[in-house]
DNA sequence: TTTTAAATAGACCGAACGGTCCAGAAGATC
DNA sequence: GATCTTCTGGACCGTTCGGTCTATTTAAAA
């Protein structure tokens, strides 16, 4: 039987994707092993904790990701060129809507008791690391913080009927509508 | 054993909220009757075609109830007064945030794709019937269309945020502010 | 009343579930 | 190239899954 071998990043992205696709209860592990290619046995040796380990380690790797290529830059870099890579990189990693927000999915059903943690500490961060650097363009803290709250909201409504719709240019659409209300804020 | 008589509409509106609760997927039939305290055999008698024809009676209930409650009223009512009263509606539908849209959540995972013209034609005609309130305000039909789907993507949006942070103060918030930005706009 | 139809409870079924286990293949170390 | 460790494939296990079926209870009709 041909072996395939894998490194454990690969099963990360690779069951990451099947859990955005079917949600957490939906993701069997039957068809975890069919999507991915991966067999039982290197899924338990790689999470022996099974599906809940799956889950949490692809939202700790989910959130290392987002720490370095969105809230790192907002907080240290020049905040308008910062917020504005913002959304180029939010357009490309949720596939121009796409592909959802696994943790917003999380967030909606039961699923978010298991993990409430993470669910909360990827939002908040998001939220709070945008409206430092929308204080650091001169804003007031409070309408940062609106400000902030407005984009994360509209972004995970714009997944949501992006993919209700079937329409592939809402995602975009929204970004830039956001984009133009933030700029117009804060000069 | 006590024998407890249903009628179908508290079925539906009992198996809806587990269907909130877990997501279509994570809604297995022991939890079913776990939490409604309906049994096997009165679900099946109700709904023979099992949990699929459970959802789509929910969905076509839904439609339903949004149909007279807030599609009507923008289609026919005085725009201002409709549009204002929809913000009431979609409040308490949504229990201020704690009462996920089962809709929006569907059509985030595969469960989209067992439905497909429901999940649509919900979110297709909220979007039209407030357009088409907001064009009766004096609003080109662009500018009406792309303010309501700001307002349904607004609304999705919150339900997310909300559920995933436990703030219980987000939706009302995100409704204020969706609603001066429509009467800003429709003068 | 008696009869009839609708509705309910829950035992039961085969299939699919999450998870365990181990034989053996592929690298790594010596 | 022998040894050892890591990794893989898939058979297998007990449990839960969605769904069926029937005895029985209740409500409605006659």
């Amino acid at each position: 039987m041909a072996r395939i071998v894998f490194e454990k990043s690969d099963a990360i992205a690779l069951v990451a994707e099947v859990f955005r696709e079917l949600g957490y209860e939906g993701a069997s592990m039957s068809e975890i092993t069919a999507r991915t290619k991966l067999s039982k046995g290197s899924l338990y040796h790689f999470f022996p904790g099974g599906k809940e380990q799956m889950a949490a380690e692809i939202m700790a790797h989910i959130d290392a990701w987002f720490a370095t290529e969105m809230f790192g830059p907002l907080e240290k870099e020049a905040p308008r060129a910062a917020i504005a890579r913002m959304w180029e990189t939010t357009d490309s990693y949720f596939r121009s809507g796409r592909r959802v927000c696994l943790i917003g999915a999380f967030a909606l059903d039961e699923t978010r008791d298991r993990f409430p943690a993470a669910i909360r500490g990827y939002f908040h961060r998001w939220i709070d690391a945008l409206a430092g650097a929308l204080t650091r363009t001169g804003l007031p803290g409070a309408a940062a913080k609106a400000l902030a709250e407005e984009a994360v909201i509209g972004i995970q409504g714009a997944l949501t009927l992006a993919r209700a719709l079937g329409d592939d240019t809402i995602f975009g659409r929204t970004l830039a509508r956001l984009k133009r209300t933030l700029e117009a804020a804060s000069g």
